[in-house]
RNA sequence: GCCGAAGUGGUGAAAUUGGCAUACACGCAGCGUUCAGGUCGCUGUGGGGGCAACCCCGUGGAGGUUCAAGUCCUCUCUUCGGCACCA
């Protein structure tokens, strides 16, 4: 008998299908379209990567199973070739990328054809081609049209390996480029942006329907960073108290803030460097000092300042006005509040925010409370410490010496006593100190509402006034102070008091009061060390004026209507999301097709307003190089090509692309005026290639159009997409914007482009990461060489579920290695017309239907272990009929096509096996005729009985009290208190 | 810190959504076939106890709901991923 040989048969099959064309669609006259598509290939030098080559298997098995269960498949490929990553690897090895990459496609394009996957081979598309990149350019075009395209001035991130700048999304966590992980720096340049965060509020409602891993939307999310707030005005506060300074509006100070609750809390407003008002507003004896901080802010690069971990900053002498409560607040320049967000200023509220409590601790601002977690326990505190106070001050009138003591563990319970180091004999005999302590009593409200006899000569009295605060009035200092570990501590933060012991119960709103007790002497009190941490929850608003006793949630609504109405603030919400920088100072990349000229900055003034006419966005328009007008190439004028050069096309990191040096491609003429002007040197961003090469694909020759609409109709948008989440805020958020835009384009009725996508896990090596510093990098093609690609795809994906990260070893893939192999050689076992077992097709059918659920939620481990199930269960049979083993074969098939198609012809068909029909199982076949009765008593297992399925209640009980084994557990019937019967599943007898 | 995902044998992992925990595979042990080897076939394999039938324990940890919990609820620990001086 012939052996398994998987790297002749894959071969052979390989070629046949491409070839015969097997996996071709018409996509005009298909009836049932499904497109299924893995990320875009980029082709690089290292060859095919195991996660990659994971992600395309996911795609494949899918496209396979459609396609036996009657769909038209599309499953295209193409090369994501542009870029910074082929570029610095020419650069490397010194050669002409285009030249490089020749070779490499190659290369791909090859392993990839080994592999054995259903592609359409017939339709590939090159993002490097100029039929490709000439729609490239048409949708930067028109997205300068709606003014989702323009350039500003800003600080932009720049590598200085890569030698140009990149996109926010682009920057890894540490600040590293992400593509050669170089420390990126902070440079303010002119760029090109697309104005991707028009989209911020669309992009983040779209997750909410989209079927999409959970992970990537999540990220997203993050990403995208929306926070609801209020945008609230500070008027600047001039030195004499008595007059505001009549500024215009835009000198008010406007700070956003997500907790306008805590207004009232507001002690002072600090500004970041960057803030225009930050060296105006400085008085004249501090401006030398704003200004030396303000530079030396500026030489701080990013991570500098992240770095520093303690806030700094500096006064700048004036003051802002609160506006809810009118307090004047002094105003600080410090770093750790950032430009780019919100407004570039905030109102600090040390109290309730961790950043703004260091800051205010370092330099002695005022600490002011305006939330509390117990708002009741925060009001009777207040109460017993008025009325403490006011026993303390009458006390004091009268020269009576007494201490106020709060109870321990009682509510709203202070205690009036003799000093602790009198004698208690002489207490009880001093009647006279005691008369006058119940007199003053009686005189403040106090009514005596008990009395509590502590022995011969000692009796407790405990007076209440008409706010319920208990007081209590004995000698008995022995019961509480001496009990108190803390209370010594306790006197000196009370020096205000004669002494006042806190209740444990109410430390925090006691704590609170003191604070402000402190504060009113001027001292900066740490709120951190009485409380234990800053609050920065949401509470009950106190010491906020009308607000006071509001939730949080509730007095953020009123304090903004309040705003409103005062027109001093409004409701505002922010992202963290920012526009896309799409500038590269590189060659390998298709030219921003645009035209600076100088005749119609002078003759049309209004074409530098380009494209506010047509804008409905109510976007800043382009304001380009200074007097030059900005011209978008005209569809007929595509593609602007990228010249080829010989030399000189490396980048020169002085901020200009290579291309600026190349005079015959800057020189133009323009397409308005026809008069000279020069070309954008800048090349665009690679990822915006890759955010609409699946539009590409449904017509990929297509001369007039960037897509066939009809066709798109049909095939749009991608009804399964399947990559790694590193592109959750890269690839994929450029891919839903460039798609919403061009559905505004009216191009097409959706704008989610894909149906469903999966984030496939990361594929580790003995469960650690692969990398070539480790040596641990698995490379398909040389498994796939060594034990067949049939087994190294179906290894891959029984490695667990699709989403997990997933341990890949050597010892394990020799099980599927093994699983073909007996595939293979199960034809020993066919008989042509033996009659099989009925327990055996009975399992066919099982499986079918169970390797059909599997599919349908991307289960493909459990959908392959269910196919060696059945391998098992035919090893155990003598012989299989030919009947049964075909349409275990057609199931077979998507995990293993190669073996499959061999055996396919084997069995003598002339036409491939992905041409047949995906086998139907019959329903009354995977029914079971016998059922397994799990039998419990009290929850516990113990025993199992097989009755028949159409058995009920009645008859199962009866089977299963003739069990021996329950019988010795329930020797008599009447014991049983309940039973509990599951159809199909379990009988539980509770006893 | 916030958001998300996940913790089950020696290992990768299953578990019809609350109903027999550990399917399938690796590894290991044993038997068979073979001159031999394993890319062959079969059997066994969570832990503990018992000659045995059988019993007890067991899904990161602690509680809870339930006749019944890997699955639901509360708290907690750990790991991984995203965001992070974002007001």
């Amino acid at each position: 008998m012939k052996k398994y040989n998987p790297k002749k048969i894959e071969k052979k099959w390989t070629k046949y299908w491409i070839d015969k064309k097997t996996f071709v669609p018409d996509l005009a006259k298909a009836k049932n379209p499904y497109y299924a598509l893995f990320m875009f290939p980029y082709p690089s030098a290292e060859g095919l990567h195991i996660g990659n080559f994971y992600a395309f298997t996911c795609v494949d098995v899918m496209a396979k199973y459609m396609k036996l269960k009657g769909c038209d498949v599309y499953e295209p490929v193409g090369w994501d070739a542009f870029g910074i990553h082929s570029e610095n690897y020419a650069l490397k090895i010194g050669e002409m990328p285009e030249k490089m990459l020749k070779r490499t496609i190659k290369n791909f394009r090859h392993q990839m054809q080994a592999a054995g996957l259903s592609c359409d081979w017939t339709r590939e598309v090159n993002t490097t081609d100029p039929e490709y990149y000439k729609w490239t350019q048409w949708i930067f075009t028109k997205l300068f049209e709606r003014g989702l395209a323009y350039q500003k001035e800003a600080q932009v991130s720049w590598c200085p390996d890569c030698k140009t700048v990149l996109a926010d999304e682009q920057i890894e966590a540490e600040g590293l480029c992400e593509r050669c992980k170089a420390t990126v720096e902070k440079r303010k340049m002119k760029q090109w942006f697309f104005k991707i965060t028009a989209y911020a509020e669309r992009l983040l409602s779209g997750l909410e329907t989209m079927d999409w891993s959970e992970i990537t939307k999540s990220a997203q999310r993050n990403w995208i960073g929306k926070s609801e707030g209020a945008i609230v005005k500070f008027k600047i506060f001039k030195t004499k108290p008595s007059k505001f300074l009549r500024f215009s509006l835009k000198n008010d100070i406007e700070v956003f803030t997500t907790r306008v609750d805590t207004l009232f809390g507001c002690t002072y407003v600090v500004l970041s460097p960057e803030h225009e008002l930050a060296l105006k507003i400085a008085t004249p004896e501090r401006k030398k000092e704003v200004e030396k901080y303000i530079k030396k802010a500026g030489q701080k690069s990013e991570m500098e300042r992240k770095e520093s971990k303690e806030k700094a900053g500096v006064f700048t002498g004036a003051y802002a006005v609160n506006p809810v409560n009118g307090e004047k607040v002094p105003i600080w320049v410090a770093d750790y509040v950032l430009a780019g967000y919100g407004t570039g200023a905030v109102m600090a509220v040390p109290a309730h925010d961790e950043r703004d409590f260091e800051f205010a601790k370092k330099y002695k601002l005022p600490i002011k409370q305006s939330i509390t977690p117990d708002y009741e326990g925060y009001k009777q505190t207040e109460k017993t410490v008025e009325a403490l106070h006011k026993i303390n001050d009458a006390a004091k009138k009268e020269k009576l010496k007494i201490w106020l003591l709060g109870g321990l563990g009682c509510a709203f319970h202070a205690g009036i006593i003799y000093r602790l180091h009198d004698d208690l004999d002489f207490i009880a005999k001093d009647n006279n100190q005691f008369k006058k302590a119940i007199k003053l009593f009686e005189k403040l409200g106090f009514k005596k509402v008990r009395e509590k006899k502590l022995s011969e000569t000692l009796t407790n009295y405990i007076f209440a006034n008409k706010d319920g605060i208990e007081i209590d009035l004995g000698p008995n200092v022995g019961e509480w102070g001496l009990a108190d570990k803390d209370f010594e501590e306790n006197i000196k933060i009370l020096n205000g008091y004669e002494a006042c012991v806190l209740s444990k119960k109410f430390h925090i709103g006691l704590k609170n009061l003191l604070l402000r007790e402190r504060r009113k002497e001027k001292d900066s009190l740490d709120l951190a060390y009485l409380q234990g941490k800053v609050l920065t929850d949401d509470g009950f608003l106190v010491d906020s004026g009308i607000y006071a006793g509001l939730t949080s949630e509730k007095a953020r609504e009123e304090i903004t209507k309040w705003l409103e109405k005062k027109k001093l603030g409004k409701k505002e919400t922010n992202y963290k999301l920012r526009d896309w920088c799409i500038s590269r100072q590189r060659y390998w990349g298709p030219p921003i097709p645009v035209v600076y000229c100088e005749h119609c900055a002078k003759n049309f003034p209004k074409a530098r307003l380009f494209p506010s006419k047509s804008s409905t966005l109510g976007i800043p328009q382009s304001q380009a190089l200074e007097n030059y007008a900005t011209i978008p190439v005209p569809e007929k004028d595509l593609p602007v090509k990228l010249p080829e050069l010989k030399k000189g096309w490396e980048p020169a990191g002085d901020g200009k692309g290579p291309l600026a040096k190349v005079e015959n491609f800057v020189k133009t003429s323009c397409p308005k005026c026809g008069g000279e002007a020069r070309r954008e040197a800048d090349v665009m961003d690679n990822f915006l290639d890759s955010a609409w090469y699946f539009f590409r694909y449904v017509s990929p020759k297509n001369k007039k159009e960037i897509f066939d609409r009809k066709l798109g109709k049909k095939w749009l948008p991608v009804d399964l997409y399947v990559g790694g989440n590193e592109h959750a805020v890269l690839h994929l958020m450029y891919t839903r914007f460039i798609t919403m835009a061009l559905h505004d384009l009216g191009l097409m009725d959706f704008d989610n482009p894909f149906k469903k996508f999966r984030a496939n896990g990361m594929i580790l090596k003995d469960g650690k990461k692969m990398s070539k510093s480790k040596g641990n990098v698995v490379n398909p093609e040389e498994y796939g060489e060594k034990l067949g690609y049939d087994a190294l795809k179906s290894y891959l994906l029984f490695l667990g579920p699709l989403s997990d990260d997933r341990s890949f070893s050597d010892e394990g893939i020799k099980g599927l290695r093994h699983w073909a192999e007996r595939v293979f050689n199960l034809k020993a076992r066919i008989a042509s017309n033996h009659k099989d077992s009925k327990d055996i097709v009975k399992k066919l059918h099982q499986t079918i239907k169970a390797v059909e659920s599997d599919m349908d939620s991307q289960k493909y481990n459990t959908a392959i272990a269910k196919l060696m199930e059945l391998t098992n269960a035919f090893y155990a049979e003598e012989k299989i009929s030919a009947k049964m083993f075909e349409k275990y074969l057609i199931i077979v098939s998507i995990f293993l096509p190669a073996l499959a198609e061999e055996l396919w012809s084997e069995l003598g068909y002339g036409k491939s096996i992905f041409l047949e029909k995906w086998p139907k199982y019959d329903p009354n076949l995977v029914a079971e005729k016998e059922m397994n009765i799990v039998v419990q008593i009290n929850g516990k297992v113990r025993d199992q009985i097989t009755v028949s399925a159409e058995a009920k209640e009645d008859d199962i009980k009866k089977s299963a009290f003739a069990s021996e084994k329950i019988k010795k557990y329930i020797p008599n019937v009447d014991n049983i208190r309940k039973i509990i019967f599951v159809p199909g599943r379990l009988i539980n007898f509770v006893v």
